[in-house]
RNA sequence: GCCGAUGUAGCUCAGGGGUAGAGCGCGUCCUUGGUAAGGACGAGGUCAUGGGUUCAAAUCCCAUCAUUGGCUCCA
């Protein structure tokens, strides 16, 4: 019997049935095959040892692909498990997945401790079986026959996860010593495996669930190349150095105090005038696209998170009421600008020839976050976000959420953000009591994003599960300097709030209507834009947002007094400048301006005083020639407007 | 909140049961310079906090706090 299989390329060749993706392989080329880490065979990745049995689109897996590397991670996971049970008698095994830089394998160590000390020892043990070239060994088996195995084990974790699968559909694979319930594929053997690094360790509730027992969590990774591993070692070392963190802190951009309160950033004076920068770039954009500014207090009333559901949802979970001392009120601190943006709308009676109303606010806003999960920037009890509220007619929500993209677009443009992922958050099918509002509110909302998405053009994956509690959203999602990735813009609609806040309008017909609103902000906080901001471009922003532009470097101190005059100048130009007064030779001067990434340099001596000049240099570039100091000035202005594209 | 790691000068970090260290930064003085580090001298620390062990603790032990890597959560 011959079976067809069909290439990639298209190309179609004849082999005896039970032909493995590995023989393929070696009949293309015996270096091919020294590659191959698994197949997709009909578009199904599996072991590339396994017999095809009938005709197939084979695609031969190498490390040069996704679905190769976490194959091989899946693998290493096995090998790391291997390892651990070699060092660790009586360890249980839960769960060991590939991830997206490695994997992770969750173990019960019983009574006995681990630590990143004994990391070395387990890498060199991996590495020692992984040299073994131990094959990956495939067993189908009885549901009863692997509920005996651990039985025997007393792995109370692969029993409850065989629990739950379907006699027949049930494998394990063994690898040297070790044997694991695993659905693979796996690599041929563990001699791919060249080059492992343990990165971490760390507490991870089994199945995800905080109230079920913690396990230990370790964190790897594999290489089929030493030299690779190293790259890869530089790599988050470069990542490191644009952690924001750091470069907050060198920068002065921010800081934190224990006395005023963990998660509560701090402005320096250079971080202020950068995030003010953003804001008024961002609130012409927003005069312009038709938004209306509004300021609400830090705090609101109890009956007000009442009205809007968000005290029965997060109550609890908030910063708890403040009482007012002699007449027993209460109050909240703002989690969100909505309810009062609500009662915006609901101070004038409103006609459907105001709408859309576009109610905008840089919004200070506390929510509680756990301790452990405050973060830099990036995670924060207390943050300013670009909040806006757009309250529109049924028929206007397309329109509107379309044009709300195209500014968010607009945004990311002008910073260079282009490596951004726009997810559409939608409902949890299997959980609809986490959500409030109707089906038919719920299902509108969820047309509207997605139609408008769609007719945006825009690239974006969809998140079952992933919606807010009153409404389906739009995300615009980025990773940080360690790969973490966060949300920055968000757009959503929601029918809710209006309900509860019973909004009207009159409408064309003279009757009153619901009108809908639309969440948004483009940057999401300003707090973590300026964190993501900062790793994007390493500190060197933009120019319109630096918050020195220039320093001017006198020769030596007898041209400090025209530095000054200059200054002066720069000033009177709008451009932020500082002057080097330092008893320093000007190479040193340059150097220090190059390693703080001022944007230009202006050197002035004898040559430039006399003649009323500047000696221009460019951070990064170098000598850019001599200018007077007005046409510096102009050169300045004239990039900072070709950045922002006016 | 949970699990692990860390906490020494403004910053980055070394050290380590018996006078507290380096580089950078900072200050003073000398030098007055031309496109990526001039020189000399100096100031700066209850070694996170509180207990314990010890003749003696920054060092060992415990607790607390903070930071940090994950987990859970995230309006």
């Amino acid at each position: 019997m011959e079976i067809q299989i069909t290439l990639p390329d298209g190309k179609k060749k004849t082999y005896p049935k039970g032909v493995t993706a590995l023989d393929v392989a070696k009949d293309i080329s015996e270096g091919l095959a020294r590659n191959v880490l698994a197949a997709k065979v009909d578009g199904n990745v599996m072991d590339a040892t396994l017999p095809i049995n009938d005709d197939a689109d084979i695609t031969l897996l190498t490390w040069s692909d996704d679905e190769g590397k976490s194959t091989m991670w899946h693998s290493s996971a096995h090998l790391l498990a291997e390892a651990l049970q070699h060092f660790y008698p009586g360890i249980k095994f839960a769960i060991g997945p590939p991830i997206e830089n490695g994997f992770y394998y969750d173990v019960d160590l019983g009574n006995q401790q681990i630590s990143d000390k004994d990391f070395a020892k387990i890498e060199q043990k991996m590495l020692e079986l992984a040299r073994e070239k131990n094959t990956y060994i495939r067993h189908e088996i009885s549901k009863k026959d692997a509920l005996d195995y651990y039985k025997k084990k007393g792995d109370e974790y692969k029993l409850e996860l065989i629990d739950e699968l379907e006699d027949g559909t049930i494998s394990f694979y063994e690898q040297g010593g070790f044997t694991d319930l695993c659905r693979g594929p796996h690599i041929p053997n563990t001699g791919f495996i060249k080059a492992v690094k343990l990165t971490s360790i760390a507490g991870a509730y089994w199945r995800g669930d905080e109230k079920n027992k913690q396990l230990t969590r370790i964190y790897g990774i594999t290489f089929p190349k030493q030299k690779e591993l190293k790259e890869y070692l530089e790599l988050l070392e470069e990542a490191q150095k644009r952690d924001h963190r750091k470069l907050g802190k060198e920068m002065g951009l921010f800081t934190f105090s224990q006395k005023v309160g963990m998660g509560l950033p701090l402005w320096l004076p250079k971080g202020a005038i950068l995030r003010e920068r953003l804001e008024n770039f961002l609130k012409l954009a927003q005069k312009k696209a038709g938004y209306l500014p509004v300021i609400t207090p830090h705090i609101g009333g109890k009956e007000l998170y009442v009205t809007s559901g968000h005290y029965a949802k997060y109550g609890k979970d908030s910063f708890q009421p403040i009482h007012t001392p002699h007449e027993g009120e209460e109050y909240l601190l703002k989690p969100m600008n909505c309810p009062h943006h609500c009662e915006l709308f609901n101070a004038e009676p409103r006609s459907y020839k105001d709408l859309p109303l576009r109610f905008a606010e840089f919004g200070t806003v506390y929510r509680y976050e756990q301790s452990g999960e405050l973060h830099g920037l990036t995670r924060v009890r207390g943050f300013t976000q670009d909040d806006a509220h757009i309250f529109c007619t049924p028929e206007q929500v397309k329109e509107e959420f379309k044009k709300v993209i195209d500014l968010v677009l607009y945004i990311f443009k002008t910073l260079s953000f282009d490596n951004f992922i726009a997810q559409v958050s939608l409902r949890d099918p299997e959980d609809r009591e986490k959500y409030i509002g109707s089906n038919e509110n719920w299902r509108k909302a969820e047309t509207a994003i997605k139609e408008a998405v769609e007719e945006a053009g825009l690239d974006f994956v969809v998140e079952e599960g992933e919606a807010a509690f009153y409404g389906p959203k739009l995300d615009f999602m980025v990773r940080d300097a360690i790969g973490r990735k966060w949300q920055l813009g968000t757009i959503q609609v929601d029918y809710n709030l209006p309900d509860r806040f019973e909004l009207e309008y009159v409408g064309s017909d003279n009757s009153k209507h619901r009108p809908v609103m639309i969440h948004r902000a483009p940057f999401g906080s300003m707090e973590r834009f300026v964190a993501v901001l900062i790793e994007h471009c390493a500190g060197k922003f933009p120019l319109w947002l630096m918050p020195d532009q220039v320093k001017i470097l006198p020769v030596s101190d007898k041209f400090n007094k025209y530095a000054q005059e200059v200054l002066n100048k720069l000033n009177n130009y709008d451009i932020r400048a500082l002057v080097d007064e330092r008893s320093e030779k000007v190479g040193r001067k340059i150097r220090d301006a190059e390693v703080e990434k001022m944007p230009y340099m202006l050197i002035v001596g004898d040559e430039e005083a006399s003649n009323g000049t500047v000696s221009v240099r460019k951070q990064g570039e170098g000598d850019q020639g001599t200018h007077t100091v007005d046409s510096f000035a102009e050169l300045v202005n004239n990039e900072i407007e070709a950045l922002l594209g006016n």
